[in-house]
DNA sequence: CTTGACCCTGACGCAACGTCAGGGTCTACC
DNA sequence: GGTAGACCCTGACGTTGCGTCAGGGTCAAG
């Protein structure tokens, strides 16, 4: 009699749960095939090398669908499968790198919040700075005063300039708003013109830029 | 009294569908701020300017779940949330590169594979080839009947390659077994570099490789 | 015979909507 | 005032690939 083995051995062998195992027998992507007498699924050694065949092309990225298809029909276009799917792959990296580099820029910026925020936190300490600052800083603030009283004043102007976003926001919202009161098409150049500055906004928004 | 828009028009103006806006509405997302005495939704300009920073978010790859708790919570810490965002995409674009690449040597090696069909093609055409051969090709192997006979000579190479391979497969899948059967744990290093083995050869078969 | 490890079959959950289904509403035109 | 067409509503199921119980047999060892 040829080795059968349990739902558990095949899932510690293959590194999948038998959950997954439970699931492609259920699709009809790998019936076990055999099942001992108290229903146990039973693998034998050319399930295995289905299972490994199936993880294969999971890990190149296709869906279980497709997999079953190639799988069935061994005539399968290959090529045009592949040629798809790389395609596909290529796109999602397009969109997952651009998606990267944004999502790095707003990290850059909000450091730059995040030292300006460092400087609202230091008017708390008041004249009393224990960070390191240069020394061009020092000759062009002159005394430990003035200096003290730059930090506020950049402070505020961080401040002001917050609130100069959020005006400029609403502004472009209202601009927004009454375009399409006076009865332009949604999909008017104008109103793009104007969600599309409203999206800048929001991104600059977002990226909260020191002066 | 200010503009209230439906879900059609806000739907029109933000690119996403109707049944989006539902679902913003009922998982809490973007509650429209009024609705008709028939119960329609109404949507302010607030509600869009917090709908184009829901799709910001969305943009950069952030779930409707992690975009909840950022708007809920303006002192959020967005740095952290980008950061966690970063490595995350970060780690995807490595997975999507080593996908392409895999899906890009398969395809490669396919190419290979086509050609060697195409030679098995050739088999059917007899002696008459209308395609173009280069010389030196005709010149090792000689007059037009030896050409005909060194085409199915390769075209059997071929197969007898692709029983190899077949062939090599249950072997490694036999040592697998057996090594199994002896008690080894699956864990173990010789049982591992089988299913390494057995795993690449299972790579190979998919590429089917010319002699 | 008991105990612990393993197996079985449902069946719900998740993410973010798509897609009907059945049924009101609004607006314009006759 | 009636009707057609466009638009709105609320369920509710489908999708993808399993994860995660829940309730209940099975197997090997002591």
């Amino acid at each position: 009699m040829s080795v059968q083995r349990t739902v558990g051995e095949v899932a510690r062998l293959a590194q999948v749960s038998v959950r997954t195992l439970h699931h492609y027998d259920a699709v009809g992507l790998l019936p076990p095939s055999g099942r001992s007498d108290t229903g146990y699924r039973l693998y034998t050694a050319p399930d295995l090398e289905r299972l490994q065949q199936i993880l294969l092309f999971r890990e190149l990225g296709f869906s279980l669908a497709e997999i079953r298809r190639i799988m069935l029909d061994p005539g399968f276009d290959r090529r045009r499968a592949l040629s798809a799917q790389r395609t596909l792959l290529a796109d999602r990296a397009r969109r997952l790198d651009a998606m990267r580099a944004a999502v790095d820029d707003a990290l850059d910026a909000l450091q730059k919040g995040i030292a300006m925020e460092a400087d609202d936190l230091f008017e708390v300490f008041g004249d009393f700075d224990p960070r390191d600052y240069d020394d061009e800083v020092r000759r062009r603030w002159g005394g430990t005063d003035a200096y003290a009283e730059s930090a506020r004043r950049t402070t505020t102007y961080g401040k002001a300039d917050w609130q100069a976003i959020k005006a400029e926001g609403d502004e472009i919202t209202a601009a927004f708003v009454a375009a399409l009161d006076r009865g332009l098409a949604p999909d008017d150049p104008a109103v793009q013109a104007l969600a599309d500055r409203h999206w800048h906004h929001l991104a600059r928004w977002f990226y909260t830029p020191t002066p």
